[in-house]
DNA sequence: GGCGTAAAGTTAACGCCGTGCACATAGGAG
DNA sequence: CTCCTATGTGCACGGCGTTAACTTTACGCC
């Protein structure tokens, strides 16, 4: 977990303070990542917490990168194993896509501090250029892999597969924040089911690719 | 702006709180609405705001009120005005669900503070059945006045209907967040259009509503 | 006019927070 | 042994939410 520039964190050093749960694991999102909180949980004064991070942004970085592996980790843990036998790769890979999908709302609702913490704003210390940062996102990594599996199997039109990531992954994110914090909080299982499932719908149908943007019916 | 129980606010005395810019426009999001900055805002002490709001959340809650008002009718502002003539009502409907989605993201480009604001996790004090919480939401209604629309005009397949707000709304929502705070962030100006445009045109391919789910191409 | 009551505002205080400064310690390199 | 670096401590400052007790203001009622 690196501190910037400043403090210069020693890898060993490092460790000691990355390797213990961050407050706790599914309530606490990013306003529960406080310095005199990482000092407590590790058994030291305030201060001393800036001997590894430059300020509290730092640390939030660093946290909020740990949120996102664990995510990744979780969600990939949930895939369906590959049924045995010969499938239809286009429903296999559809089958994925959609598993790939409900993991990542599952995650949000079952640690949303760790997904708010995945997700929250930081003022942006890194200047990676745009491709690298998008492929160091393990959601857009794994969604690109299967948007390329739909191409070569035929099915996923491939004029329609540049830039293909961004719809599936914004309606996913989105409806993980809408059933989190927005009007669809409060809703029971069956109507996130409902609503995640009429929204992988609308995603696998408008990858699809018909056309049809007139009054032609 | 409603403080729930306790302090009894006057309607009178709420407009005093309420009719100033709540911090600066575009810059600070939830976390810039302070007892303490209320408080300075009109030019009392930091205890008197416990006259009009119950405690921070409360506060929260009537800023996140205010905010989701302001992006309606800025949103809804920005939409197309109708052009004169006979024109296909499906073309029209369409265009108006794109041009919505546009504001949606460029609000929340444009005034990220109101965008954080109006969608920002509060404790919820509220009871209200989960119906009436979506249609005080705005962008739930208008979007579920276009989709009604577009099944009158025959271009909506009315078997798709029920709960087809979730995922237009999710996605574009979700891709706002991703622009925002996200990987998406400091893409420039045609980048965000690419994006915003192909999440929208997924979204309209979706609704239009091909099955093909299996390899039949 | 006088008075009681409720709303609105004030001062003082507590504990939490981020942060800076000066100082202490410990352990390895020379 | 000495020095340097990494790490940690104590102290202090201002800002935050919140409580408790007190004062001021406005208004209806006799």
């Amino acid at each position: 977990m690196s501190s910037r520039p400043g403090p210069t964190t020693t890898a060993t050093s490092a460790t000691r303070w990355c390797a213990r749960p961050r407050s706790s694991p599914s309530r606490g999102g990013p306003e529960a990542v406080t310095i005199r909180a990482a000092a407590r949980a590790v058994g030291v004064t305030p201060t001393a917490t800036y001997r590894h991070f430059e300020n509290q942004a730092d640390l939030l970085a660093a946290a909020k990168d740990e949120a996102m592996q664990r995510m990744a980790a979780t969600t990939l843990a949930l895939l369906p194993a590959p049924a045995a036998g010969p499938v239809d790769p286009v429903a296999a890979a559809l089958e994925r896509l959609q598993a790939a999908g409900r993991g990542y709302v599952q995650f949000a609702l079952d640690q949303p501090g760790l997904f708010r913490m995945a997700f929250c704003p930081v003022p942006d210390t890194d200047d990676q250029p745009l491709q690298s940062r998008l492929a160091a996102s393990p959601p857009y990594a794994f969604l690109a892999s299967v948007l390329d599996e739909l191409v070569e199997v035929g099915w996923l039109p491939a004029e329609l597969r540049p830039g293909a990531e961004a719809g599936p992954w914004a309606a996913v994110h989105g409806l993980s924040l809408l059933l989190l914090d927005g009007p669809y909080r409060h809703l029971d299982a069956a109507g996130r089911d409902q609503v995640v499932t009429s929204t992988l719908d609308l995603v696998v149908r408008g990858l699809a690719g018909t056309e049809r943007t007139r009054g032609d019916r």
